[in-house]
DNA sequence: AAGCCGGGGAT
DNA sequence: ATCCCAGGCTT
């Protein structure tokens, strides 16, 4: 694929851009140090995830998980419990098997190099780029969602982003302009502030951007039509049933299962298990939850249990208290938080 | 290359 | 309602 013509040089950009991130860039809980650990489960945190909703979890999960050997030495079901209402949850669970695999194959040394970083589960192009650079100062480039953004404006580059191959002039690009000797990882951190802060999808800043100058799309006055990204998909409905099967003052819960949406996660089950008998059927109401692209109308029906056989591995019948302990699906907590408000 | 995986906030 | 988000993995 030809390069970007583009014909500013590095210094036009880098020096106004670090400038404004020296004086207007985010204070954020994983900037507090160069230590590859917080980075790097920030990085994962931050993946498909907003900063705002990152902060927080970041914290706990630090206090819960202070270095690589702790998080290696946690229960999944530990890891996936602080990781409750964040989403993506294989990421919990490859962040798991990472930290055990640095600490078997690497003595717990964190990799250092892009192919180390690369090798380990949720480990990919961006995130082996941005922990390389932000924790180890390597010109490596990133793309992602903001540098995406505002170096296809900068450089007016109005194709369809669809695809990962389309991202590769943009690539090249930001390979260009990451500083070689030192200061990568500021540059590259100072490029997603600015593309959260100024450079925004709708309505951006171009008043108060410092790279108006050098930017292609301002001055052809198409910033609202760059990046040309692929229209979004079209959203599924979908109709569930959620079974609330108690038994003298308890409640059976699953763990889903692989290939399941929540693999790993607690939840009320869809189906009434064999040899379960019941009576007492009533209606507690419905709840509506959007999962990915789907749209999803629960009924949630109460069951008493007459006789029930032994639970399966991956079942459990728990005092409603017991909830708060599980990691659940999203819609799990909600019907859970609902029972326990009952009468 | 396309599909899959969450959840919430902003608009 | 729709769009967006510090993507990675599987098929």
């Amino acid at each position: 694929m030809p390069p970007l013509p583009w014909p500013e040089p590095q210094a036009a950009v880098v020096r106004p851009l670090v400038a404004w991130y020296r004086r207007a860039g985010r204070d954020l809980p994983w900037r507090r140090s160069r230590d590859p650990y917080p980075i790097w489960i920030s990085e994962v945190m931050l993946q498909q995830t907003q900063v705002e909703r990152v902060k927080d979890f970041f914290r706990r999960f630090l206090e819960r998980f202070p270095t690589v050997a702790d998080l290696a030495a946690a229960d999944e079901a530990a890891v996936l419990q602080a990781w409750e209402g964040l989403g993506y949850y294989r990421r919990a669970r490859q962040l798991h098997a990472a930290a055990r695999q640095i600490v078997a194959d690497c003595d717990g040394v964190f990799p250092q190099t892009i192919s180390g970083l690369r090798a380990l589960p949720g480990v990919g192009r961006y995130t082996a780029a941005a922990i390389a650079s932000i924790a180890f100062d390597q010109p490596e480039p990133i793309i992602e969602a903001n540098s995406r953004r505002v170096l296809a404006r900068l450089a007016g580059d109005d194709r369809l982003l669809q695809g990962p191959q389309a991202d590769e002039p943009l690539w090249q690009l930001a390979a260009e302009l990451v500083p070689k000797r030192q200061g990568a990882g500021r540059f590259n951190q100072a490029l997603m502030d600015f593309g959260a802060i100024i450079c925004t999808p709708e309505n951006p800043r171009c008043t108060a951007c410092p790279l108006v100058a050098a930017c292609q799309a301002h001055q052809q006055d198409r910033v609202a039509e760059i990046p040309n990204l692929p229209a979004a998909r079209s959203i599924r409905q979908l109709q569930e049933t959620v079974l609330v099967l108690r038994h003298r003052g308890r409640l059976l819960v699953q763990r889903r299962q692989a290939g399941e949406w929540w693999e790993g996660l607690w939840d009320f089950p869809r189906v009434l298990p064999a040899g379960v008998v019941t009576s007492g059927r009533r209606r507690l109401g419905e709840v509506t939850y959007t999962v990915t692209h789907h749209k999803v109308t629960c009924r949630i029906v109460s069951l008493t249990v007459d006789e029930r056989p032994r639970p399966g591995r991956q079942e459990r019948w728990v005092r409603p208290t017991e909830l708060t302990e599980l990691a659940m699906t999203a819609p799990g907590r909600r019907i859970a938080v609902m029972i326990a408000s009952l009468p």
